[in-house]
DNA sequence: ACCTGAACACCGTTCAAGT
DNA sequence: ACCTGAACACCGTTCAAGT
């Protein structure tokens, strides 16, 4: 554990604690929040000291992104195993792919929308990050632990990425600004959400569809979409 | 076509010219280059004469995105006809509430793509607006036409919106800012997109996925992804 | 009612200078 | 090497004033 510092005055910060405080920010005023100015006055430093740990305000928030993906996924998803029922655990353990697959699509979700902010940055850019392909890698292993062929397995994990995105970025999109709900409330928030208010005299099936969507909470519309999405992928196995 | 004009001097703009302005920038140089004050330059007026029309900057947005949805889908997609392959306009005409829907998705992916900028702005917000609605409504009719029962045509109308903007997102993000490709140009620029450079020791199920996903083009791959999807629904209604 | 000029409180980023 | 102060070229939005 050799410091190998080099000349110059003390390092003041590290990259982690700027990205605390950009995470704070975030948390606090949605992504636009994290300026690089308001980063630099919450670590106690000059603006342009940021430019010295990351090279422009982009990076900021890649590294951000990454950080959070790091998270997924080590030692797959144990506090997402309650939320995907009874006996997933065990089931995850014998090699069902499908359960594999909703753990970790479920800790994702878990993690993004407890930082709702993070969202439109992790949509907003390209999925290059190796934290972002490690994730990717994990889904192709259970595809191929699933016995998917090569093409279907790509194609397959593509789209299950595809979901768990567009399910989170859907879903944080319509929250009203609410970081970070405890469980309990998640069953009040979801009748309050856009669908709330549709004009039932021009929309008439849409209205209807609301109060439909309205029985479940996030997580269980979340989970009945993935599943109709892997039943798909299960068919086109089958036919082929 | 009486001009009910209130005292003042003339009304120098339109709505649509302040809307015209937005989308020639957010097309130029993405959503971040629609400024008030470059759209305002654009039109030859005084930046806060904008919000004579527009109350504020995301009033702008949500008109923009709200002006491209209303687009999609007036007389259903004849252009998309020839992507959803032959026969498909006869098979939408008899009713097929497949096919209507891959039309549908294929004209909302058509005219995103043409705009890649725009499509943070409708991702990053809720879908409330009239023609966002709309949309829904249509997918609703599409689905109760199929003869899926109210629950699954509202959860599954829900899960195809989820599929088609999380696809659309993902593809606009990933690709090197190149605003509105000819179609020719479409399969020569999937090779050079995110995947195709996956460092292949560290990921070598992504590295050869990457392989696999370069084979098609991005109309192949969404139609692929949108009928799994589909797959999954009809499935759930087999088993129900 | 619609527009302008001027101002306010912000941005990201760069540069020269200090240690 | 790391930080500061000052500056540049931008933002969105508001306010008072003109017509």
């Amino acid at each position: 554990m050799q410091q190998r510092q080099r000349p110059g005055p003390r390092r003041a910060l590290t990259e982690e604690e700027i990205l605390d405080a950009a995470l704070a920010l975030v948390d606090a005023g949605g992504a636009e929040a994290a300026s690089i100015r308001r980063i630099a006055a919450a670590v106690g430093v000059a603006p342009n000291a940021v430019y010295t740990y990351f090279p422009d305000k982009a990076a900021v928030e890649r590294a951000l992104v990454e950080r959070l993906l790091g998270e997924v996924d080590h030692a797959t998803a144990v506090a997402s195993r309650a939320e995907a029922g009874p006996g997933a655990a065990e089931a995850a353990g014998r090699g069902d792919w499908r359960v594999g697959v909703e753990l970790l699509a479920l800790d994702l979700r878990r993690r993004l929308v407890a930082h709702p902010g993070v969202v439109p940055l992790l949509v907003g850019g390209p999925m290059e990050g190796p934290n972002a392909l490690f994730l990717g890698e994990r889904l192709l292993d259970l595809m191929a632990a699933g016995g998917l062929e090569p093409a279907v397995a790509a194609r397959g994990a593509y789209l299950v990425m595809v979901y768990v995105l567009g399910a989170i970025a859907l879903e944080v999109a319509d929250a009203p600004r609410a970081a970070a709900l405890p469980p309990e409330a998640e069953r009040i928030t979801a009748r309050r959400t856009t669908l709330g208010r549709v004009p039932g005299e021009r929309f008439p099936r849409a209205a209807a569809a609301a109060g439909v969507m309205a029985t479940w909470v996030g997580t269980e519309q979340y989970l009945w979409g993935l599943r109709r999405v892997l039943d798909g992928l299960e068919r086109s196995r089958e036919i082929e």
